[in-house]
DNA sequence: GTCTATATCTAGATAGAC
DNA sequence: GTCTATCTAGATATAGAC
């Protein structure tokens, strides 16, 4: 809501107003509604609603790049992992229009198609470097084939729970609860390839994040 | 292409550029020219294009109902879970333009919004009886939060694992080679839980499947 | 910077002849 | 059943006054 101008104004009501309708099912009418401007100012401006798209998508990108430059060599305690996973869906939570029509945001701007493939390239990277990470501290054994489809599972995970979830009790990810135990359930992914005493001791936190707040 | 007649032909095309370019980005002047047909010859068969995707889901539903409903004392080889998960796999593909726009479909067309909630319940339940045949058959052991957990991660890769592979490499899931590199990926998140001898059997199997496909 | 009014375009859908 | 021609609605985007 923060109105520092109009232009701020207008990219927050389209944030939101794609966020709980869809992008597709927001016209610019009806963010220039919302935003108790006429549409003539909306297009003053931005160029086109594509506009609008990609200025959102590039604040996402600066805030999300930071979180995913998991150096290949780190050494990552399983903490880390559930920190790092928090911030990402939280984040995801924010912006998830992006992730709710990937595929035909992605077919409509070129410009997006070709900076989203690059961070789900850099994010599965990234999902890799933190299992290097565990196995280096000892606390993962994995076998290189499994560690390859595991990041894959994660990196599905990743991008698709919030619309999952969506799906399935729709606006139940508004409120942080729904988060955790969005977050608690990609973890336990990783869990049957953690040793001990890291398994029982991840498999408890998760489960009690779980039981208190689904 | 089998051009029975009109209705046929147009639902085969429907289906056919739904695929490829995604459901919002099809016209029904794009299905009309395709099939060789003037758009009101179209409006002549289908009193609109919801009515057309609805046909088209209608017949996928017929098709997939057979596959989930799996009893839930069945005595259960992990050979069915993978036979199941491609004939899954293999349908999913054909009608998987409905997968690539789920939520947006669910919120334009209402009677889809129903019918694809039940569906998703269903196939979990599916997935969730699948795992407990395993357990009765003695090959799976699971503690009951981690089976909860692994159904939903199951219905996640089975909902849109095929949407996410296509973002990776677009249109890389026409071959059924693909296909079968996808299976193998959900199948290898049960291995975990699999006892001996089937967990290395699984393993060894999915792994080989694998190896001379992706 | 903001408004009103309007242009343009395209999609879905219909009417009526054949 | 099929066609041509057309309507209507709604969305993006622009022009020009203030």
């Amino acid at each position: 809501m923060a109105k520092r101008n109009t232009r701020e104004l207008i990219l927050s009501v389209s944030l939101e107003l794609f966020n709980e309708f869809g992008e597709p099912n927001v016209t610019t009418n009806h963010i220039a509604d919302e935003a108790d401007i006429s549409p003539g100012n909306l297009y003053y401006h931005f160029r086109s609603k594509d506009d609008i798209v990609l200025e959102l998508f590039k604040r996402f990108l600066v805030r999300f790049k930071p979180l995913i430059d998991i150096p290949e060599n780190i050494l990552f305690q399983a903490e880390d992992l559930w920190f790092q996973l928090h911030l990402s869906f939280e984040l995801k939570g924010e912006y998830r229009f992006l992730y709710r029509n990937l595929a035909d945001l992605i077919a409509r701007i070129p410009d997006l198609d070709k900076a989203m493939r690059g961070l789900l390239m850099r994010e599965r990277q990234a999902a890799w470097n933190s299992l290097s990470g565990l196995e280096q501290a000892g606390a993962l054994q994995i076998e290189p084939l499994q560690k390859d489809l595991l990041t894959d599972n994660l990196l599905l995970a990743l991008t698709y729970w919030i619309p999952f979830a969506d799906l399935r009790e729709p606006g139940g990810l508004d409120n942080s609860t729904a988060q955790i135990s969005a977050i608690a359930r990609v973890l336990l992914m990783v869990t049957p390839y953690l040793r001990e005493p890291e398994k029982t001791q991840f498999t408890a936190l998760a489960a009690s994040y779980l039981t208190h707040s689904a």
